[in-house]
DNA sequence: ATTGTATATTTAATCGATTAAGCATAGTTT
DNA sequence: AAACTATGCTTAATCGATTAAATATACAAT
């Protein structure tokens, strides 16, 4: 086979055994072997180009030294640079990452643990989807270490790190109020998970707050699986509503590129007809002929408090957790008609 | 630790040896293990919740099922979008993906191929960088299978998947010559990457066939490691040349945005005052104020292409390699003053 | 009864590393 | 000189699977 190079071949060149070789070579292990005799092992090693078998490392040690991260898609630019810090990251602290996408499915997700848990991974970093309490829960059972990332299971105690998604929506919908707007819509996805819910809760109490009607004419929710007709079914139902509609709130950066492209369709003027906020940022928002006022999240701070959490878990014996939440920043542009 | 049954485990609560316990869970060597001493292991197996140890399974058949993936940024639409297609296929075809952002540097790029070749990946897809011809060299030797995407080494026979950049880059300059445009700038990366040639390549034989003057003047490369500010400077020096600018041809589409950004800064207008054209696609491009004549790239294909290729390259004995060029697509909209 | 032939199961080597324990050899202490 | 102690290296077990080869058992053919 390919990389021929093993322990065994610089053994029979220097004329010694494995267990010598190895020695010599876990630098660590100082004073195992003579002065000379690592010199000359080492030396022989680099001469062949000796790359270590990881593989039969990991199963004699029983790490791996590589972190799984799960996310729901990694064409999408927020986890995208989730991924790339999370990368990053780790191999700061000389661990590879394997990852997946869910794609918002707990069957694809549960797949996606067997196949990186039976590899042996030494951590998993995730952000979950819905129904999947049951693999947050076996994941807990096996003693494999995860931090969830954007969403978690309140009910289920864990590491995390999320953003303040009560807050955020609460924020978001108050300047819309502030600034005059009093028929506020939100289109959010149908889903369970718990950081939607905390959106779809912020939006209530701040309209709650500012007396204005909480009804279900103005949160529409649309599926994951046709997200495109989706918005535009929403979109249509709010303006139809008799009072009318003037400011949207899209809970995500996707739902607000497909919500914007339809109301440019119908030739509404943001923020004169409808001002907006959305979640997240995205290249495509600073083109927007109204620069977007959207909620940012500190996406690299996410990823790496991730990270940093896993690895903290994972060296601590008793499986110690960490929640963090991360307090968004709504930044005000012009869509909001501020 | 973790994980703890094993087919030890199994075989003792059955009372066989593991041999058998392995007999009995590969269905495929049927025969070797009577169908009820089979029934009762599968049992027993599903019991215990055994999950096989895919470490120890790969030192043994030396395989991993791994595919590794090194591409520059994963935060690049077109790379996250390329990774989420090979990471479809590639787990289609039973395959996990490790993946890696080199960053376009060739050192990070050395580093990820010996971690992964380390924990023996079966084959490696790589987004080559500037000065890496002695990694695939060494990829060679070592006789790891291995296809590049979207650039390649002319002088290293290998498999590879990219796109005919060089006609891609004629025929959108051609489109805008023959849109009455004279003095097309174009700006690039500065990099020796066959694809960069060709691309510039592509721009200067439009403009000879068209007769127009060919020089350094409207023709600027701009550093990876500080795009914007490359991208400023190089836009500034052409639209001060004493024949002025009438279009810009973008060689990527990272330098498309920071360009517009700054064309729009400098409140040039979109296609009167300049006309564009950019390489492939984005989210944000669809916001533009003024729709974007772009040259769209294969994505699918070229990450599916890629696996296949891989995998008949892993299958096939003799490392059989498969070159495919796909043809590009010109998306012309209003950017480009048509 | 004897040999032959499936069939079912076990034994044991193997993949490539790590590492506890054992054994020389040389040097130090009494 | 005998006993002890480092030092340096080897032996051999181990991680958890796979798999060729050996073995045992049942059954059929001679």
């Amino acid at each position: 086979m390919r990389n021929k190079v093993s322990l065994k071949d610089i053994a029979q060149k220097v004329g010694v055994s494995t267990a010598a070789v190895s020695y010599a070579l876990n630098k660590e292990k100082e004073g195992k072997v003579s002065d000379e005799m690592a010199a000359k092992i080492r030396a022989t090693a680099k001469e062949l180009n000796y790359q270590p078998n990881q593989i039969a490392k990991s199963l004699k040690i029983g790490r791996t030294n590589t972190l799984g991260l799960i996310i729901a898609d990694v064409s999408n630019p927020f986890f995208a640079t989730i991924a790339r810090v999370v990368e990053d990251e780790a191999k700061a602290h000389g661990y590879t990452v394997v990852f997946g996408s869910s794609d918002e499915k707990a069957e694809r997700s549960w797949d996606l643990i067997n196949v990186l848990a039976n590899r042996q991974v030494d951590g998993l970093i995730i952000a979950p989807s819905e129904a999947s309490e049951d693999q947050i829960l076996y994941l807990k059972e096996q003693k494999i270490p995860f931090v969830l990332i954007d969403r978690y299971y309140p009910d289920i105690p864990s590491s995390f790190v999320v953003l303040d998604n009560y807050k955020a929506a609460y924020d978001a919908v108050f300047h819309l109020i502030e600034n005059g707007r009093k028929r506020v819509g939100m289109l959010a996805y149908k889903t369970n998970l718990y950081h939607m819910q905390e959106r779809k809760r912020g939006y209530q109490e701040a309209l709650q707050a500012a007396e204005l009607p909480v009804g279900k004419s103005l949160l529409k929710e649309v599926k994951h699986d046709d997200t495109k007709n989706g918005v535009k079914a929403a979109i249509d139902a709010m303006l139809a509503s008799p009072e009318g509609l003037d400011a949207l709130f899209f809970a995500t950066n996707t739902l607000a590129i497909h919500g914007l492209k339809y109301i440019d369709s119908l030739n509404l003027k943001v923020p004169t007809d409808l001002a907006i906020v959305s979640f997240d940022e995205g290249e495509a928002f600073d083109f927007y002929y109204c620069p977007l006022t959207h909620i940012k999240q500190p996406v690299d701070e996410i990823g790496k408090e991730a990270v940093q959490l896993l690895l903290d878990q994972m060296s601590s014996s008793n499986g110690r957790i960490g929640q963090i939440h991360f307090e968004p920043e709504l930044i005000i542009r012009q869509s909001s008609g501020a």
